[in-house]
This record gives C-alpha cells, sequence and structure tokens, in this order.
DNA sequence: GGAGCGATGTCCT
DNA sequence: GGACATCGCTCCG
C-alpha cells in the first residue's frame, strides 16, 4: 500500500494545491475495497479573500475543518441531497480549501456505479464526473469523512501519487458560483473527458 | 445537446 | 426566510 500525501503537499496556497493536485489519485477503502480515482478537475477557494469561498465569513460550525491544518477533508451538504468534498490547505489559521469536482475513474468502478445507483456498465463519466456524483461513487459523506485526516497511514480516505505527470492544464472560472463568479480558479487536466460539462 | 426546472436539508452572508 | 461550490429529468430542436 502507497503512503499518503504528506502534511507538507497541502501546506501552500489553495490555487498552488490545486494544480499540484491534479494528476493525483484519490484512493478509498470502502467495506474492505480500494476505490480509486484520478482528480481531473478542481477549484481553489481562498479563504478570507474569496468571496464565493464557504470560509470567507469568518469560522461557524460547518466550516471549521477549513481553519484547521492543511491535509484534511472538509465535506457539505448542499443543495438538500449532495455532498461535496473539499481539502483544507495552507497553515492552521489561514481558511483556503480545493473542491473536488471530477475524477477519472481507475479501481472499483462496479462498486462505484452501485453506489450510484446505475448498472455495473454504466459509461464511466457519469460514475465520478461532478463533485456530488464523485462523493456519491466513493461513498463520501459529511458524518463520515468531514474532518477526517487524509495524511494518516492507512486512512480510509487519501491521495497518493502513482507517477501520473500532469501535461497541459487548463484554468477556467469556477462553475455554480454568483460571487467572484469570473475568476479562473477552476483548473483541469486538458482535453480529459471526465472533466465535467 | 442545451435550456429550464424541481427536489430537498442545512446554514446563515 | 432565503441562499446554496448539484443532479437528473423533461422538452425542444
Amino acid at each position: 500500500m502507497k503512503a499518503p500525501l504528506p502534511r507538507e503537499f497541502y501546506l501552500d496556497p489553495p490555487e498552488v494545491v490545486t494544480r499540484r493536485l491534479l494528476g493525483k489519485v484519490l484512493v478509498r477503502r470502502h467495506e474492505g475495497r480500494r476505490l480509486a480515482g484520478r482528480i481531473v478537475e478542481a477549484e481553489a477557494y481562498c479563504g478570507l479573500d474569496d468571496p464565493a469561498s464557504h470560509s470567507f465569513i469568518g469560522k461557524t460550525a460547518r466550516n471549521a475543518v477549513l481553519f484547521g491544518p492543511p491535509g484534511f477533508a472538509y465535506v457539505y451538504f448542499i443543495y438538500g441531497m449532495h455532498f461535496c468534498m473539499n481539502i483544507s490547505c495552507e497553515p492552521e489559521g489561514q481558511p483556503g480549501g480545493i473542491l473536488l469536482r471530477a475524477l477519472e475513474p481507475l479501481e472499483g468502478l462496479a462498486t462505484m456505479a452501485a453506489l450510484r445507483g446505475l448498472p455495473a456498465n454504466a459509461n464511466p463519466r457519469l460514475l465520478t464526473s461532478g463533485p456530488g456524483r464523485l462523493c456519491e461513487a466513493l461513498g463520501i459523506t459529511r458524518p463520515l469523512h468531514n474532518g477526517m485526516d487524509l495524511t494518516r497511514p492507512r486512512s480510509e480516505l487519501r491521495i497518493e501519487d502513482d507517477g501520473f505527470i500532469a501535461d497541459a492544464i487548463d484554468a477556467s472560472p469556477r462553475i455554480g458560483i454568483r460571487k467572484a463568479a469570473d475568476w479562473p480558479l477552476r483548473f483541469a487536466l486538458s482535453g480529459n473527458r471526465f472533466v465535467s460539462r
């Protein structure tokens, strides 16, 4: 079993860590099975400097994880039915975060399809292309995973480096927000067909 | 393949 | 009360 990425990986500002995360592999141990997907799309949220960030308003019960140390999962519930997963970055007290928006599924596709309520042979694009979809496909929920340390050895949720080298990266405005809607903080692997939309 | 829209819980701007 | 870092379904072309 590969070691998870270390805490230092997440210590830098959100734009930096978001680019650095593209191509890395999100791994979830779910009922003895390994589910894995390559991060192909993510967005940076720049804390107190960013009106679109959940942490812009200051520390609350919901966003407390973002104010903690880097390398922890911030999972929240949105629109009454979906979970979204972020990773805290920057030193403790600076509430930067990265929203994971799409994965390229690598391992455990049949289990992901089942968790998504789809047939085992479903189009893999429907499994993990979108922030709500990827959480459902990997069984990531707020009660189970909010506040989980992604750097702990054998953590059931972690990020690994499999040696993949990101080629070109595209930057574009973030999806689904109203404030700071034109800031180019959405990053994706160029040409990857699992990028959302 | 795109625009429009309803579903639904949690948290406060 | 209202907003919300979404998704999947219609209806139309």
